[in-house]
DNA sequence: TACGTTGATGTTTGCGCAAACATTCAACGT
DNA sequence: ACGTTGAATGTTTGCGCAAACATCAACGTA
């Protein structure tokens, strides 16, 4: 492969001029930029990432890290998050970089990337709260940022989506129809998403006057299994629940099935509610109302975030997205003699 | 960060010894080293991977390529090899690199990435057939391999699924069930895959004596709306067939939903079969009878294949896994007094 | 005793790049 | 005519690592 020495010879120009022109740097003749620049050109130059990088210019990938093959599966979000993700960060020459950290390891030591330079930058998606790696990180200063995560514990910048708002929402919109025993299906609750939501569901509640009954909460996984079975458990309680809110639209998707499955008809017997808006939530019959993430948004925000961190200029900085309620076809007005308060 | 000087000096020792420790290399005094090994603790000294790789020996990194956004979005079977193969290579150290290569810019070299070093190997998915990129980095010799396609004009390593047996199973299953007219709906035509599962259907057909009718063929590309699409324009023409093959899950699934809004009932009215055995395929009523790719192995070979690239010693190999045939709720046996021949 | 042999360790060198510093040369003012 | 200035370009150096080669002590053997 051509070297800065084989296009400065071609050139007639010493490497350091070539150095000049591939980085843009002013003081160089226009006519030997040109000359320089055909060079580069013939021989199809590119400047060599690792040499940059020994030399103290850091690699320009970013990392997006997960904790296992499983997690990514059943967490479509993710997915869609890395690739536009990517999106954002080709467009400022950077690259996206995977790498799971498994537990069983038992390390977990995301510095090690830094260490080894193979990224500049980390995302973590999703961490428990209270993760070690990530107190590691930020305790050696480096720089991540955390997408639907949030810590009182440690300082860093993080994007989310305001759950709050979106799970009042959601209750509010079932009131509304006049449920009143309302279930609630969570996600792993290690996550301070899954709790934020759980949390948020309880006060609401609570709210209107009507008590928690934790005989029509179901903790899940966020996985299509634990969907179908979380809606099986709240169904065969007595007395059932009228509604059922699912922290996330894959769950909603095992209930529908489960529903199927069990001859109770969705939102006729019982309504529900997903979370995320994935695609296939508004294919699947009936169409999911739910809460959509502003996936976009939040890749932009990430891809923004994190290159903040990394010129190290700013200040730890949190964004919430605002959800946005999608009204479908899975809820209907409670019966009328619904079950007392 | 500290580097092998760092160690040596601590060790009291010179840094080729500790280099000699890092990288297990015989003639080393297991007494001295212990106490190289203790420094390389003390110090949490991590190899440079940028030194490295300048210094000759790759960046143990793989890249996987896509061409834009939507590409990823409307295949999960990309995302979950991308896991896969994540799993596999991290346990010979090697790391996933991701990376679009975008249209727009019209290069589209891929070879940019072997040049500045980047990666030293690339997963090419499903490419367009006699994809320009593909054949450069054919004709520059550089390490990668294909999922999803095949090409008479360059040779490479690739992985596929058997769709000519995949497509024959379909297709007999269902003219045992006493379908005869049998409507198809494919992926995008400008991927060899997709060209596969087109040609075979037809030639399937034609082995029964059943004529090919382009009237109930539909050019999807694999997405929900596609087979959305599909189904509503093959359900409409005259006659109607009474089975229609979709060339995966995604697009069978828009099926289901349009089924719904036009009242036709699968499999009551129409049968409909899917390709891929995504997870949702076996939770969507009626669970889809499919034909599943075995996706772990395929993570598996696309590792063991590139890798084999990688030294160089072997030459090129496909390796071509069979599928599985998914047996659910979306087929069912054709009216008695099917439309004839 | 002198000398090869072997095992353990150290030294030199270069991979490609760019900061920091050094040099060259033309244009200008006095 | 001559020093001064500044733009354009060149040279040295080191980033961290490991191959290739060099050294050196301890030992066995003629």
């Amino acid at each position: 492969m051509a070297s800065q020495q084989d296009v400065a010879k071609r050139a007639r120009v010493s490497f350091m001029t070539v150095s000049r022109v591939v980085n843009n740097h002013p003081g160089v003749k226009s006519e030997t930029r040109e000359r320089v620049l055909s060079a580069i050109r013939e021989l199809a130059y590119y400047p060599n990432a690792a040499a940059r990088t020994l030399n103290g210019r850091g690699t320009r990938n970013i990392g997006m890290i997960f904790p296992h093959k499983e997690f990514v599966l059943s967490r479509p979000f993710f997915i869609e998050l890395c690739v536009e993700l990517e999106s954002h960060l080709s467009d400022t020459g950077y690259h996206l970089f995977l790498g799971s950290v498994r537990k069983e390891t038992g390390s977990l030591d995301l510095t090690v990337l830094f260490k080894e330079r193979k990224v500049d930058g980390l995302v973590i998606f999703a961490p428990e709260r209270d993760d070690e790696s990530v107190k590691r990180l930020a305790a050696e200063g480096l720089p991540f940022i955390v997408v639907h995560g949030r810590s009182d514990a440690v300082e860093y910048s993080y994007v989310d989506i305001d759950n709050e708002r979106g799970v009042s929402r959601i209750m509010r919109y079932l009131f509304d129809l006049g449920h009143r025993r309302i279930g609630f299906v969570s996600g792993n609750m290690e996550e301070v998403n899954a709790q934020d939501r759980s949390a948020c569901y309880r006060r609401e509640l609570e709210a209107v006057g009507v008590g928690f009954d934790e005989r029509i909460v179901h903790t899940g996984d966020w996985s299509l299994e634990s969907g179908y079975e979380g809606f099986r458990a709240l169904v065969g309680r007595a007395p059932a629940p009228s509604a059922i809110v699912f922290s996330n639209d894959q769950m909603a998707l095992g209930a529908i099935k489960a529903a199927h499955d069990l001859g109770v008809s969705i939102p006729g017997d019982v309504s529900i509610t997903g979370y995320d808006d994935i695609k296939y939530a508004s294919f699947v019959v009936p169409a999911l109302t739910t809460m959509r993430q502003p996936l976009d948004r939040v890749g932009e925000a990430v891809a923004t975030l994190i290159l903040e961190r990394l010129d190290g200029r700013s200040e730890c900085r949190r964004v919430i997205l605002e959800p946005e309620f999608k009204i479908r076809d899975s809820c209907g007005p409670a019966r009328a003699g619904g079950s007392p308060p």
